[in-house]
DNA sequence: CTAAATTTTTAGGCTAGACTAAATTAATTT
DNA sequence: AAATTAATTTAGTCTAGCCTAAAAATTTAG
């Protein structure tokens, strides 16, 4: 049975894997946990020993198998609970990531599995991120982002880099919204913002925005 | 911000207060937490401190207006997500306690408000317990217990007293379940085992059993 | 290829929440 | 009303999870 902080350190550990085949540095999941770099030696200790993780002093971490699998059962707990918060109780997108991070952490394979069914199976949460299998097997979409588009190209938005609330509110002023078909109209030389068209309105949005909006090109 | 163990304690003097004019004991407290007394002393002391409760070195302890809030805001979170398990989820009623225990520490008003709407308002929790209001009022039913009524009498089973797995299944074997009228047929003057008639067949019961039904009388 | 800078680990300390054993207070019995 | 028993609290210990400061290892730069 694992501590929510272990958990917490396994699915830290996993999301700065994404990309890193050597080891994940002990100051980059520090500052990802909001945390120093003591505790994190101490964790990777401890998870090194229940065989959650490779660790060799000095040289970084590594999720095994079981650490793996152990991480992605708790993002899948994550993300379907975000669904349930959205589309059964009303909840916006920008709402959910707090009460998730707690719900995530509840033990019982049965409800993780009924509330999979409950909600008929979803494969993406509500920021467009993949949901893994029971089996932890996880399927990701190839995609770029908004500003590798170019003029005249046309992206559909699946998903967000930044899933932080102030993004999301920012996206919903503006009204783009997951499954937006996005048209890059112009690239301004000089701040290198964007101007895009989405239905029948244009609008112009910085790189800052551009960088953290997940496309394919249609 | 409540810890889990502070949220427990207050949840278990709630539990004991009721027909409890002078204070709980600590050792009653230490019990139904699975501890021991000096655990519970420290306890104690750190709610009185945040005036959760009033207590007195050897007078045992009592709750503020503020700890009674407290602790039925655990309870209807804890009775809410019995519902959902049941309602929503297709667990049985003798599955859903420890799950409840986990998610009854979930920190957000409006989901447990918006699970509340979700659920259409439940009154009762799948055993027959009322549903504290957001306010933190609790409206109990008068009951008596299945053994209290006298030969030929009828009753309506409205809850348990022992919701021990165990015996909820014994109640699922018998098909005695919430709702059903209990007619008490003979009372056994050797055992005090006591013969029922539900629906069309009629069945023996020990005292035990019985004492653990409530009903109402119809 | 050494020296400085950075990163990581060790050492030691703190708090919350649990415990056992011993001391103290309260209750009960004779 | 004193003595015994029971309940409660105090004292001191332990673990998990965090921290700061200092030491050690690695990486980077001149």
């Amino acid at each position: 049975m694992l501590s929510y902080s272990e958990e917490n350190h396994l699915k830290a550990i996993f999301h700065l894997s994404v990309n890193n085949e050597s080891g994940v540095n002990t100051n980059s999941i520090a500052s990802k946990m909001n945390s120093k770099a003591p505790s994190v030696t101490e964790m990777l200790k401890k998870l090194s020993e229940k065989d959650l993780v490779v660790y060799k002093k000095y040289q970084g971490v590594l999720l095994t198998d079981f650490g793996r699998k152990t991480a992605l059962s708790v993002i899948r707990k994550h993300r379907l609970w975000e669904v349930f918060l959205v589309e059964k109780l009303n909840f916006k997108w920008d709402e959910v990531h707090d009460i998730a991070e707690q719900l995530e952490h509840i033990k019982s394979e049965k409800l993780t599995n009924e509330l999979d069914k409950f909600l008929d199976y979803p494969t993406k949460d509500p920021h467009g991120d993949p949901i893994p299998n029971p089996a932890g097997f996880i399927k990701y979409t190839a995609k770029l982002v908004l500003s590798d588009l170019l003029i005249g190209e046309t992206g559909k938005f699946i998903g967000v880099k930044d899933s932080s609330s102030t993004f999301l509110k920012y996206l919903d002023k503006r009204e783009i919204s997951l499954g937006s078909n996005i048209k890059v109209l112009h690239k301004e030389e000089f701040d290198e913002s964007i101007q895009i068209g989405l239905d029948e309105t244009n609008l112009s949005i910085s790189v800052k925005s551009a960088t953290n909006i997940y496309v394919t090109k249609l």
